[in-house]
DNA sequence: ACAGTGAGTTGAAGCGCTTCGATCCGGCGA
DNA sequence: TCGCCGGATCGAAGCGCTTCAACTCACTGT
């Protein structure tokens, strides 16, 4: 192995010179600097990672938590992680994945062990446990979703209970007046998940404001579901128009179960989607959705983490403002 | 920070002593081991992972390598990851995420700073830019899926031949005469992903064996795409009943596309997917497929590589069986 | 009785890096 | 002319751990 001592002999200089060029926490002159440069080029050098996170107490590294628990959108969440480790490595850092299997006791021995210098935990709950093991640890973290108390709580996410008015107002302004929401699996509902349960509020909050017909329903990914939740949710509200889908694993499931019972997508029913646009994009017709903004979810979760690393003040709470994409399958309400 | 010096203080004991408690590589008397034990719980001792690191030669982590490309089916990649996660937990490694942006660059990186101890590869292509490097580094590597030269690499993957021609075989036992693949996107092909093209050569070598009429296509991940490959199938080959689909983003597409064609599933026609299990059971009909067994696959990755780390013989190909699982979407044509 | 054995334990030497004084030196103002 | 300043560089300490050689001590076999 190429160690800093080598690069110094071949430069002439000392090995804290070349620290120093390396990360410039002092002058060094122009000469030097390209010495030692051309010296660690020739030689290949690449800075023990150990070595530095023991001499430095900075790892360059931050942990990612991945709960992927069931009824997680998979492809989102997914996005979330290619960007939390493209925006990771433009500030020079590293993702370590972390999953449920420990619990909050992962998040604690990658902590204690000095192995991160942050994290961030995607999919939190309201009453996320990992929460109060959070609080307790030294290094800063920031959520990706918001839990029931966030206070001292570093978070960033869509705006969803906005999210949720938009799809109203959206349906609302083409003239329907009965609209329903279909909602993540039960299970998702029952853990608390803050994002379903806001969108939820923002949804049912608005329609009522508008004197609109409003219900909703949890959903399943399957085919058997979505017809029954459809075929229900029909029979229940005969005069329904309005239908926002915040479940992108049941999406075509649920298009399939309206083309079974002959409601024609936008003719007789319009259909919004809560979804990444790629996916939006791809169904028949392309769907009206709000975007769910992974990328820059990812993008903000990093730099609010990197802001807090180096001290700087870092807002509380991030709302992304959640955006409208009026595709085909949204049109005012047959009379 | 509480350093194994306190726990020695704490213990009564050297610190090296403690070290050879936590290694177990000395025998140590079992009321010393308690002692110490005790004393790490009640300081609630973590020790610091690049301190070790650095002394140890070994980090305990090892890099997983997704380069995340278009085609690629998210949600076998995710059980990928997630099962690379816990087994790697499993024998006490920590798992470094990596993505395509830097190239093979960031395995360089990862490596030469002796960041990981080993790094496991997926989504290898034919001809794939990071082997070379993986050549020249000195740590152990394992990749998921078989670059065309896979000599002194060690691979693991689904024997996709095998599972082409078993689909072949139980369509063919069915009583099909004429049979088609409908592949991965037309781009996965064109970067000579192996396990696509090793797919259609087990599926057409086996049907061709069989004398059946046989053809295959790829296929997008949309609706129209979807319409249009079948439309374009059945008005070439009028007899044909047997479809075999390795290509998950665009299944549900395909069959809604053959209910729009008036096909029905399986008394027209049989499918068989190529597909993890969740997502085969919860099409209408569930689907007869042939199961990726992607956690197997990152099970059996994590233990070669932890093989490679301690130098134990390790083979170099390992091919796991497929699994045919039959479910309602196959039967016998009609004629 | 005594060397030999081996289990149990220790002290100290690094591992490769960062960082904190300390040092050197050319130029500046008084 | 002298002292001083500040840019450039160096040397050494130390980060927390592992590991090796060495030591102790109770036993064993002869």
């Amino acid at each position: 192995m190429v160690t800093i001592a080598d690069v110094a002999r071949h430069a002439g200089v000392a090995p804290s010179t070349v620290s120093y060029v390396l990360s410039g926490k002092r002058s060094i002159s122009a000469s030097t600097q390209a010495r030692v440069q051309d010296s660690i080029r020739t030689l290949g050098y690449h800075p023990h990672a150990g070595a530095r996170a023991l001499a430095s107490n900075r790892s360059n590294v931050v942990a990612l938590a991945l709960p992927l628990r069931t009824g997680m959108n998979v492809p989102v969440v997914m996005q979330f992680a290619a960007s939390v480790v493209t925006s990771a490595r433009e500030q020079d850092h590293d993702v370590l994945l972390l999953t449920a299997d420990e619990g909050p006791a992962s998040l604690e021995r990658v902590a204690a062990s000095a192995m991160v210098d942050g994290m961030i935990l995607m999919d939190v709950e309201m009453h996320d446990p990992r929460v109060p093991t959070l609080r307790r640890l030294s290094q800063p973290s920031v959520l990706i979703g918001f839990p029931a108390d966030a206070t001292g709580l570093t978070c960033v996410d869509l705006d969803f209970t906005r999210a949720g008015a938009l799809c109203v107002e959206h349906l609302a302004t083409l003239g329907h007046r009965s609209v329903a929401l279909i909602g993540a699996p039960q299970a998702v509902y029952e853990r608390e998940t803050g994002f379903a349960q806001r969108t939820l509020a923002g949804f049912t909050t608005e329609a009522v404001r508008r004197r609109m017909d409003v219900t909703s329903r949890s959903c399943e990914a399957s085919h058997t579901a979505a017809l029954h939740t459809l075929t229900e949710l029909f029979t229940e509200r005969p005069a329904l128009t309005g239908l926002v889908v915040h479940n992108e694993a049941a999406l075509s499931y649920l298009l399939e179960a309206l083309r079974r019972l002959d409601r024609q997508v936008p003719r007789d029913v319009s259909v919004v989607a809560i979804s990444p646009d790629e996916i939006a994009e791809r169904h028949d017709p392309p769907l009206s959705s709000v975007v769910i903004p992974a990328d820059e979810v990812g993008r903000q979760a990093v730099h609010l983490l990197m802001s807090k690393l180096d001290g700087s003040p870092t807002p509380a709470s991030t709302l992304l403002p959640p955006r409208l994409a009026v595709r085909s399958s949204t049109a005012p309400p047959p009379h």
